[in-house]
DNA sequence: CCTACCGATCGGTAGG
DNA sequence: CCTACCGATCGGTAGG
């Protein structure tokens, strides 16, 4: 990777994700329209237009530059945690300050794009499956780490499942209700559920 | 309430909606389009519009339409059960049923219709809201039946937040991953949440 | 319940 | 990146 100029057309480029991404989250993939999108920039259609050659092809770059901001925002600095039960508490917080964050902003992206396409097949559809699976496999891979430290007891795709449906039931009802009560008990009841797969430091084996 | 004869009109109303209530649940509320149902009707495009007034009217329409739908399948079998734990375990298991049976018709119309209009004020959220809010109030009030009659331990709006986002983020990624092992971790994590807060017969109290 | 229509907007194309 | 345009479809109206 050869570090390139970034030109004048990658840089609008960006510009237009920039404000495609919250709007998706907002009002959808299907109803990201790009005469919208092009109000909202002060640009034409065609100028839009051009720099995706179709709306799957919008679609599906407003999948990539939001994922990239949730990596950025959560996945990255979780990873600066140190590994094992420690880093899985940083991921899993960090999607509810995600969720928080963006109260008036449509939520979580993947939560709502994923049940947006989930009968649609396609290009789209691939994009949110491959990197919600990728998410949930950083996750599974903590918690595997987390047993073999011996921090942790109990099936890792099991508590994967747990963790994770927790936290998506929780952004669903927090978008609907607003009402910051369901973060604090998700927050509080993952919590408790870590709590109860950890081992004592005093029965922790040496492996 | 008279009995009254049901009109033709009525008829022809409730069958546009028994198309339009798993069409909804497939492509959104908005993709429900006034056009698109004619077709699927073999009816014209007026024809639809006058059982409805407006785009709007028609949604409403479809969301009441789909907790009729709901009830009758999940709710009221779950009220025949005898209450506390027992009815508590019946609309847990009758909700992934309803999930497992809309498998290619876009899962819970619920979830679907929730994080679509999270965002849109108007009357549609108001009917999603109160619907959603109805359920979780029958599953609050079974849990203060259990813990009354000594079946359960802990507060009835913690455990209730814990069952409902199990239940609403395995409808999420069953949707996405088609995978039946998604709904079998929920049946199984359920049943063993629901346990664990459960009073073992020998240390109930008399009330 | 139909036909016939309205203005607006959709995704996309052509040519520059 | 723009203007100018295409056919299709949108929600909704009028008149019957």
């Amino acid at each position: 990777m050869k570090p390139r100029r970034i030109t004048h057309a990658e840089r609008t480029k960006a510009e237009i994700l920039a404000v495609a991404v919250p709007l998706a989250a907002r009002i959808g993939l299907e109803g990201l329209t790009i005469g919208r999108l092009a109000d909202e920039m002060g640009m034409s259609k065609g100028g839009v237009f051009a720099h995706f050659g179709s709306k799957e092809g919008l679609q599906v770059a407003t999948v990539e530059a939001a994922f990239q901001a949730f990596a950025d925002e959560v996945l990255t600095p979780a990873m600066a945690a140190p590994e094992g039960i420690a880093r899985l508490r940083a991921l899993l917080s960090g999607y509810l300050d995600y969720v928080e964050k963006r109260k008036d902003a449509g939520g979580c992206f993947f939560t709502a794009a994923s049940l947006e396409f989930d009968d649609r097949p396609g290009e789209v559809r691939e994009r949110i499956s491959g990197l919600l699976a990728a998410r949930t496999e950083l996750i599974v891979e903590e918690l595997r780490k987390a047993v073999a430290r011996g921090e942790l007891q109990g099936d890792p795709e099991d508590i994967a499942f747990e963790a994770t449906a927790i936290s998506t039931g929780a952004n669903v009802q927090f978008q609907l209700s607003k009402d910051p009560s369901v973060l604090a008990r998700a927050r509080a009841l993952l919590e408790a559920r870590l709590a109860a797969h950890e081992l004592k430091p005093s029965k922790r084996r040496a492996r």
